[in-house]
RNA sequence: GGGGGGUUGCCCGAGUGGCCAAUGGGAACAGACUGUAAAUCUGUCGGCGAAUGCCUUCGGAGGUUCGAAUCCUCCACCCCCCA
């Protein structure tokens, strides 16, 4: 790839970078710099909010630098003391292993294998003795680690903070020594543990990190940061439908934001698109199509892209039936005396989480066999009125019944 | 080590012997309206049952009582103040 100002590429959607200059001077060395990236292995999906710094990866992949995933297998342990605050389950290395393994098959959608290096933290980090770990605690202050927003903030909130949550920037820190990292990315939620990495990097006579920050997606719920434990998150794996669907579910404020930290398209045209919205040239509605087709056609393909742009306006906008909905059949569980009964089909489908739920989903109007809608919640129907017609559940879940 | 406060449903938070499956808010889900947006209005929001109803739930285990989220005992965890 040729860049005449890899500066100016590397900054692109870019929040912060510690500091600029360094960057600069390492780039002009000339050689391969290793590029930090942490991994929480307690995940199973690449999201669109962490993809925007696997891209970020990939762009120094392209001027011919080396990726170095660390996977945080001993830190997960911990839990990063950031966000929610709570100490998470410890995982199996088997469990571990998994993740890894569904993760990477993802992340190399994104990344070039060929110059991606991956380590697992546990290999250093579970090799340490105490007195390792004390002489490592004993190169940060406790005034400074207290810094950091989420620990300040519970301390104030009289909500406890364990010991071992203290080692976490410190554990995180201390695999930039070990890679010797020259630039570690991340989400600005992580400008507190990569500033550790850069200040422990010294200690230990290393030269420090260069650090980019990243400004965190927010989720297709439209405020918090998209993450795979609130649920407001699209998959890099998710069909051509539900990706097409999700993006064309966020707010529209975010439309922007969105075009800037999860595509290609030119700053400029992005800038362009957002001013057209906000004058009303453009219909938000028909930018967040573009937005749609441009992230599917990047996980998927830009046939992809059309062609879940095509179902999306015929099943939502104009309301037909989907052309092909997911078959079912009808479980044993549904029949009673010869006959569907409509809740218990509803719940054996999957499609509500109790029978009660179901009755409640019917009473409500929500339930609906080729666009007729149930309203008793006690229905039952002759299978010959169900069969070959398409159930709805909700807005959007669809099953045609064979 | 001493003293005080706390642990309620997805979250926050009321409830201090029966009227409590448990007020209220948020989230969520559904309906109307729409652009599968936002805002708004309405409904639902532990499970099972056609139903009077039954079962499970208020940190854990016991106990008192006709009856406990509420009282007692023990245990676990958390916070604050003092040392």
């Amino acid at each position: 790839m040729n860049v005449t100002d890899p500066l100016s590429l590397l900054r692109r959607g870019t929040l912060e970078i510690i500091s600029e200059e360094d960057l600069a001077r390492k780039l002009e060395s000339g050689k391969p710099l290793r590029v930090k990236l942490g991994v929480d292995p307690t995940v199973a999906h690449v999201t669109l909010g962490w993809a925007v710094v696997l891209r970020k990866l990939r762009d120094f992949q392209r001027l011919g630098h080396t990726a170095c995933l660390i996977i945080g297998d001993f830190t997960a342990q911990i839990g990063d003391p950031s966000g929610k605050s709570k100490t998470r389950p410890q995982l199996t290395r088997e469990q571990v292993q998994e993740n890894v393994r569904a993760v990477s098959e993802q992340v190399y959608k994104i990344l070039d294998p060929a110059r991606t290096e991956i380590f697992f933290n546990r290999d250093w980090l579970g090799a340490m003795t105490f007195e390792d770990v004390i002489r490592l605690a004993s190169k940060y202050t406790v005034a400074r680690i207290l810094e950091r927003d989420d620990f300040e903030k519970r301390l104030r909130e009289e909500r406890p903070i364990a010991m071992h949550e203290i080692l976490y920037p410190l554990c995180q820190g201390y695999d930039s020594v070990e890679i010797k990292a020259d630039v570690e990315l991340g989400g600005n939620d992580q400008k507190f543990n990569n500033l550790v990495g850069r200040s422990l990097m010294s200690h230990y006579g290393l030269e420090p990190q260069v650090v980019i920050l990243s400004p965190l997606l927010i989720g297709t719920d439209g405020k918090e940061k998209m993450s795979q434990s609130l649920g407001n998150y699209v998959s890099v794996v998710d069909t051509p439908n539900d990706m097409y669907g999700k993006t064309m579910s966020i707010p529209d404020e975010l439309i922007g934001n969105w075009f800037e930290l999860c595509t290609d398209v030119p700053m400029d045209e992005v800038q362009t698109i957002v001013a057209e919205c906000v004058s009303g040239t453009m219909n938000p509605r028909d930018a967040k199509r573009r937005l749609a087709r441009e992230i599917v056609a990047l996980y998927h393909s830009p046939e992809a892209g059309e062609e879940a742009d095509r179902y999306f306006v015929e099943t939502f906008s104009q309301r037909k039936q989907p052309v092909e909905a997911e078959e079912a059949m009808i479980p044993d569980g549904a029949r009673e005396d010869g006959a569907v009964v409509v809740a218990r089909l509803v719940h054996a489908l999957g499609l509500a989480k109790s029978l009660g739920d179901a009755r409640r989903l019917i009473q409500a109007g929500a339930v609906a066999f080729d666009g007729e809608k149930v309203g008793d919640p006690y229905a039952s129907l002759a299978p010959g009125d169900v069969v070959g017609k398409v159930l709805k559940v909700g807005k959007h879940q669809f099953r045609k019944i064979v």
